[in-house]
DNA sequence: CGTGGCCCCTGTGGGC
DNA sequence: TGCCCACAGGGGCCAC
């Protein structure tokens, strides 16, 4: 997503912005802000230099020192509509079409031929990145410099790209909660959601509704190489979508159709052929294998198997 | 403080 | 065909 953002707007220049419902914005709009302010916080007439990430939200950044974060939520989109029919998707990629129903937010971006400031810019417009997001999870975050830019990651855990065993072990290792939903918390770990834990445990062999407390360090070690791994491999096949994921470009990520665990519940093993497992863990469904993820030191007799109703596989 | 529960939203698919 | 319920890539807030 950041790459396919970044290739589309780093470079250019904030030519105008229309959010067209303010409860998308974090934190929430007084009902005194005005225009001015929003634009402001929208990078109008700024110059995009970098998009970057953070755990699970982008964030752009301007020149000027101003940064935008945006997170999709569950089902949140950030499209690129090229100007003059090569709309996003229109290439290679993807068929994605603007949801115009739910388009919340969108920016005009010119071409930045080095005339600024004065308040008009010059240039022609390149086309349009709208924001559109149905259920309104995602949300628009203004970052004024790069301060709040680093407060936003001091909230975070450590990447999950780059996370260890140790880094774990040390958030962890006093936890009395479920391994599954501490993965979960962005403060302990940044950028894993429901697919990926589940996808990293199974990897792993460590059943998701052991006890943080109760894991072995060399467990910690395996979890923080099967979430590197996981991620690696899923941001390589562009992502995963169920239903509505596409990057900037309209295209869909293809990582859906290899998940081993995520959205199988009911169905074989691809490991050992047994039933997986299909329960509430952490607020959130989880599926599990109770063979290749067995509890040896025992969660609490007699959850071993774990899940409770099997729901048949998507 | 750490945790679990509940709520926020809309759309969709299955069961009846 | 139509209605109702359950569920969905996320996270914030509250009470305990």
């Amino acid at each position: 997503m950041r790459r396919s953002v970044a290739g589309r707007v780093v470079g250019c220049v904030v030519g105008a912005a229309e959010l067209a419902r303010r409860d998308i914005v974090r934190p929430r709009l007084a009902v005194w802000v005005g225009r001015a302010e929003i634009e402001r916080g929208l990078l109008v007439g700024a110059r995009i230099a970098a998009v970057e990430r953070v755990g699970k939200q982008l964030i752009i950044v301007a020149e000027d020192g101003r940064g935008l974060g945006v997170h999709l939520g569950m089902t949140g989109q950030l499209l690129f509509d090229a100007a003059g029919g090569g709309a996003a998707g229109g290439g290679a990629g993807g068929v994605a079409r603007v949801d115009r129903k739910h388009t919340h937010a969108r920016w005009t971006m010119v071409r930045d031929d080095g005339v600024r400031g004065a308040g008009s810019v010059k240039g022609g417009v390149v086309g349009e990145m709208v924001f559109c997001d149905p259920r309104r999870f995602g949300k628009l975050r203004p970052l004024g410099d790069a301060a709040a830019r680093a407060e936003l990651a001091a909230r975070l855990g450590p990447d999950a790209l780059a996370v260890t065993g140790e880094q774990l072990h040390a958030a962890l290792a006093k936890s009395q909660r479920a391994i599954k939903g501490a993965l979960l918390d962005q403060r302990v770990l940044a950028g894993v959601g429901n697919i990926y834990a589940d996808e990293a445990l199974f990897a792993a062999g460590v059943n998701p509704r052991r006890l943080c407390v109760r894991l072995r360090r060399g467990e910690y070690d395996a979890i923080a190489a099967e979430v590197v791994a996981v991620m690696t491999a899923a941001i390589s096949a562009g992502g995963s979508t169920l239903r509505d994921y596409v990057d900037a470009d309209g295209k869909a990520g293809e990582f859906a159709a290899r998940h081993r665990v995520y959205g199988r519940g009911g169905l074989a093993c691809v490991v050992c052929g047994g039933t997986l497992n299909a329960g509430v863990v952490g607020q959130r469904t989880t599926v599990w294998c109770g063979v290749c993820q067995r509890v040896r030191g025992g969660v609490r007799a007699g959850e071993q198997g774990g899940g409770r109703k099997l729901r048949m596989g998507e």
